[in-house]
DNA sequence: TCCCAGGATACTC
DNA sequence: GAGTATCCTGGG
């Protein structure tokens, strides 16, 4: 057991911030069971002080995954005085941590997540550890479900996947399986690469487009930069941000373009992490009006 | 029955 | 480059 006094560390909120589909609140406690990889942690949280249910050794990949060396307290100072909004926001979530996650996870994860909301991403990410990850056991009467390494869930037909209900994703995942087992899809060489390379490089797989590309990016290559729109995003940018500025400007612009002028003007202040910014603005809204 | 949910592709022009 | 039909499934 290892206990840490941080600042800026919400479980709950780091659960509900829709990066993580594996963290689930243990029933009739106050702690949480993450999976991540072929990984368990059992953590729990009174305060400030959070208790982490491993051994010395494993500690230091947690460490990694909750983003614990960063000072979350200066990314928020930082918000523009004037941005009221983004201010609430951080102040409702200061607890969010943007997580280092497993890539080959997240993008898998991410590709299933496309029109799905999160209880339905949450089965189906299940259904496939249950299906083809490996079976850990942590005690005689405890066990779960690793993620699938790529080989595994390669070994799915697509049939099979279609039968988990996976629909029109179930194609994509079968071709990403193929790319990453042949290694047309490097994921060692993704990990090496800086932010746009990585973009370019995930969009050029099927079923992988901008939005997906750019969550691969935040929760499993910790690029901080990368800034995913989806549909809530699009609705804060709209309602909170579109009027800020002249109408004619964003008139001018065509209706695809006009998230991307919005992010480009009132959040390329905060140059090298706007997806920090970007959790904040998705929990709040999900909190406050989902 | 219709509509939409944290999208991407394969067309059109 | 910009707009649009289509894709699976589940739930309101």
């Amino acid at each position: 057991m290892i206990e840490k006094e941080i600042k800026y560390f919400n479980l709950r909120q780091i659960a509900e911030s829709g990066q993580c589909f594996r963290m689930t609140e243990i029933p009739g406690t106050a702690a949480y069971r993450i999976i991540s990889g072929c990984r368990m942690l059992k953590v729990a949280q009174r305060g400030g002080r959070v208790l982490f249910d491993c051994d010395e050794d494993a500690f230091p990949y947690w460490e990694e995954y909750f983003d614990l060396k960063t000072d979350y307290g200066a990314y928020i100072s930082s918000i523009d005085e004037e941005d009221g909004y983004l201010r609430a926001a951080a102040d409702f979530g200061s607890g969010i941590r943007i997580l280092k996650q497993d890539v080959w996870e997240m993008i898998i994860t991410f590709v299933i997540s496309q029109q799905k909301t999160i209880p339905n991403i949450r089965s189906l990410v299940e259904a496939i550890c249950r299906e083809y990850g490996s079976r850990i056991e942590v005690s005689a009467a405890s066990f779960y479900y690793a993620f699938p390494a790529p080989e595994q869930l390669n070994a799915a037909g697509l049939d099979e996947l279609l039968a988990l209900k996976l629909g029109y994703r179930a194609k994509y995942i079968k071709r990403i399986c193929e790319d990453v087992c042949s290694g047309a899809l490097d994921l060692r060489i993704l990990k090496q690469m800086n932010y746009p390379a990585a973009m370019a490089y995930l969009k050029g797989f099927y079923g992988i487009g901008e939005k997906v590309a750019n969550c691969v990016c935040l929760f499993g290559l910790h690029h901080v930069e990368a800034f995913p729109i989806d549909t809530w995003i699009h609705k804060i940018l709209m309602r909170e941000y579109a009027c800020r500025c002249r109408k004619s400007t964003l008139e001018r612009l065509p209706q695809a373009r006009r998230c991307g002028y919005l992010v480009e003007r009132y959040f390329s202040r905060y140059k090298g992490y706007a997806g920090v910014m970007q959790q904040y603005l998705f929990y709040y809204e999900r909190a406050v009006r989902g």
